[in-house]
DNA sequence: CGCGTTCTTGACTGCTTTCAAAGATGGTGG
DNA sequence: CCACCATCTTTGAAAGCAGTCAAGAACGCG
């Protein structure tokens, strides 16, 4: 799923994501150009937004990995969940109070402010898009965490994170870039490292998925599906 | 289950929930007050929006529990999250459109539409602030699964359930009503009903909790929050 | 090359599930 | 008013998945 048409205009990962959401016209991919050229930086291990904290502008990850981290007082923690480039933070329409969580850089992340969008636009849509695609997200991490075994848990996420990376185009194939240690995949599927780990190499034992370096390749993609039932999110009917 | 207050206008536990969001005016009142009058009842069990399928309008539930359920081909279950009286379904504001799971009613549930609000309005704020906390208890409803064991699963839900009660007008003190039986309780919590049977027994048998009869009591409100560091959800500073 | 982080592995514990069946409970019709 | 049925709750024994603790191997980076 490359993102490179025959024409000019190549997209960052980000606005491929927005653009894949909604047929944005020219003036609203420039806007997204431009509010790219404006970018921050945040490192990892470092927030990006404090629980509770009003933060000032709705913003779209550029590049770089973050997530959503609730930490309680004895040391355990959980990703409530991941954000890839071309993901928003905070709804650029309606203005929130407070942010709900604290976002963490996994990797290092750059961000943009969102730019304002006409309502009746395809911005505002695509912004929508997103929204309904959080939404079902974390419904389905709801049911991942509640209902999953550890083995399935780590097959259902390999699979929507590789549906979400190649909305923004950055998936080759089966490939798709996992910089995440298995400490920090623990935190978001709700087990040990240990546990992860000894899931994972079931899983290449199986020939299923080959994992390292900071990549992952779903070696079955049709095999892993039908282990969890996996049905790619739709917007659309 | 009253909801009287010392004044003349007694609203329904629906608008009394909406009312404790914003401030809302004698004629956005008057607009839910007649939206109410036209509603439409739901059995438990039966369907109130199937996943996928667009829905005709956004509702309000006005009376009874209703939750939004993923079920597994195997027979597994998981309820998402559980509505409550003064809950929104879909967003007033943005039509989105699909509904993005299975809606299914827990007991007897009315249902009306939600009027249209000013976007510049209180009501507006209102429908704005639901959004928000129910965002607010999807992550908590996450780090729950994730990372709380079956004990504090179920002290944590029942503050929540609570405090989500209590912003309704449906809590007396420490009492709220609690039409689940264990089987969904379990489906709520990621858990079996045989295990959450032992766990409330454990909780009955410490006197931390008194649950029969389709009602709960939280004997030791501030142990209990104590057991899961548990805070009430705020959108203002 | 050396150090810190990440990944692996082993042995053991234990929380939660599974399977089965026996009590309660509540509503219904005779 | 009670028998009866379906549903829900409770209990027991056994198995299993995942967690804990600890230590060694591998990897990446400066």
């Amino acid at each position: 799923m490359n993102f490179r048409s025959s024409s000019p205009p190549i997209h960052s990962p980000a606005i491929t994501r927005l653009k894949a959401l909604a047929p944005l016209s020219e003036a609203e991919l420039d806007a997204l150009g431009k509010a790219e050229e404006n970018c921050q930086t945040v490192r990892p291990h470092h927030e990006i937004a404090g629980e509770g904290i009003a933060f000032a502008e709705p913003s779209v990850v550029v590049s770089g990995w973050a997530g959503r981290v609730r930490s309680f007082a004895d040391g355990r923690r959980q990703i409530l969940s991941v954000l890839l480039p071309g993901d928003l933070i905070g709804q650029p329409q309606v203005r929130q109070s407070l942010a709900p969580t604290m976002i963490v850089a996994i990797t290092d992340v750059t961000l943009c402010g969102a730019p304002e969008a006409d309502p009746a636009g395809n911005l505002a849509r695509a912004y929508a898009a997103s929204a309904a695609l959080d939404e079902s997200y974390l419904y389905r991490h709801v049911a991942r965490l509640g209902r999953l075994s550890a083995y399935e848990r780590i097959v259902d996420w390999l699979l929507e994170t590789h549906e979400r990376l190649t909305l923004a185009g950055l998936t080759k194939e089966d490939w798709h870039p996992l910089p995440m240690t298995q400490e920090l995949l623990a935190d978001v599927l709700g087990l040990t490292s240990v546990h992860v780990n000894r899931t994972l190499q079931m899983l290449r034992r199986e020939g299923l998925i080959d994992l390292r370096g900071g990549s992952a390749v779903l070696l079955q993609k049709q095999r892993l599906s039908e282990i969890v039932e996996y049905r790619p999110t739709r917007l659309q009917p």
